[in-house]
DNA sequence: AACAAGAACCTGTCATACAGGATGATCGGA
DNA sequence: TCCGATCATCCTGTATGACAGGTTCTTGTT
């Protein structure tokens, strides 16, 4: 192929439901809709662009899979607030599909969070800071519980990131979130000693208390220490 | 509403293309398919999952625009390699309806960034030394042409993000790429004085530098610092 | 002014149709 | 036997029409 410097995005000639996609996310720029504000109908839409409903629909679904926009029966579609369950899905598929493993996500992850709870020490409201400290809390009661365990465990780290007052770390996190799940069970497992479960409950209540005392030294290096041991557990368990 | 702990992923009852999309993942996992691995036409998954055909494609488009498959006239669905293509628009999505601005993006990149040079300066090969060098050296011959440098610089960062051999840390360097290519120009328009634009230029270069040289303290610092004049820069320019 | 009923609108799903691209099987020739 | 061209077949992209059920707005009543 003769290189052509020409890039054409999403919008492929020949390709109706990627120009109506394009002209979808252009309204929403030009009109500057917000979350939960309503778009035309499929029909105004497909007449307006001239497809058939059929394309319109379609680009709806595709925008609506990656959150961009929320769908209802009925009701109009409308815009959506970021959420990062497209994230996850992608996340997931990554790794499924061998293209990426469980410790590259927990090297990214420790990169992330241990400069979350920094700035979560420096910036957390004093309401953050107890549930924080409330979730580590959780978690030391949910110690014979797993499921409801891990449940506080990502709710924890959930939390920590939006202290950190800035929403793609949220964003990032919640997308490890689904493989999280996932994994989380065998490093548990992996865990056989009283001692090991023990430690890491106790690195989490470092963690929170150095947030709550806004020590952005001492939650950084616990937190690395929380990864140090997850990835050691990660590892013993076998997984790549 | 009655706080009820259970949440219902993608497939929520009454949704057929939501279940749908659900089965179309469980099958890519249970048959382990890989990147480039075809999947079961349109017809063939209506008939099995007792949907219409309108249904099957609703679901296909979805996963399509996570770049979880790939579709193609005349050709069967097949699995796609990761592709940051998805995440790049939900970022643009979180940025135009004021949800994300552009200072946090940057402080994200910069935790991301500042680990991945150092990564890159451990990791890469003399390939990838090579390239980054000539990409740093290629922006100082585009100095003239903001349109190419500003190619040259994301690519830049790409080739690092690749050293890094870590493909997640590639994948959020990509996401961040369409929402870079909208705010790159106000960055450089900022630096009005021919200092200013030399330094930017520099900066590049000791990164590539130190990349090459192996030595991950110095890169790290030298994106820490690209980073400080970056932000300034668009600060300067009045971006949020 | 509050409210309730009904009309009008909207989305979710299905069936059908057809143009044009892709693929594989078949058959003739070397 | 092997290679290559041809064509039937399969597959996707798009359009149209239909209908069930959910939502919203209007209108008329109290």
């Amino acid at each position: 192929m003769i290189g052509i410097g020409l890039e054409v995005a999403v919008e492929m000639v020949g390709d109706l439901v990627g120009t109506t996609i394009g002209a979808i996310t252009r309204l929403i720029r030009e009109q500057d809709l917000m979350p939960g504000d309503r778009l035309p109908s499929e029909a105004v839409l497909a007449k307006e662009l001239q497809v058939s409903r059929t394309v319109v629909r379609e680009a709806f679904r595709s925008l609506a899979a990656m959150r961009i926009i929320e769908l209802a029966t009925g009701k109009r579609a409308t815009i959506s607030p970021i959420d990062h369950g497209a994230m996850s899905l992608i996340i997931e598929h990554g790794v499924h599909t061998d293209q990426i493993n469980v410790q590259q996500i927990y090297d990214v992850r420790r990169t992330i969070e241990t400069r979350i709870v920094a700035l979560a020490a420096l910036r957390r409201t004093d309401e953050e800071a107890e549930e924080i400290l409330a979730l580590a809390g959780a978690m030391r009661a949910a110690m014979a519980d797993p499921a409801q365990l891990m449940e506080n465990d990502l709710a924890f780290h959930a939390a920590l990131a939006r202290a950190s007052r800035n929403p793609v770390f949220a964003l990032i996190v919640g997308a490890f979130q689904g493989i999280t799940t996932q994994t989380w069970p065998i490093g548990w497992r992996s865990r056989t000693t009283a001692e090991a479960r023990e430690l890491m409950i106790a690195t989490h209540e470092r963690i929170a208390e150095a947030v709550a005392a806004g020590d952005p030294e001492q939650a950084s290096g616990a937190m690395s220490m929380h990864f140090d041991d997850s990835v050691l557990a990660l590892i013993s368990a076998g997984l790549s």
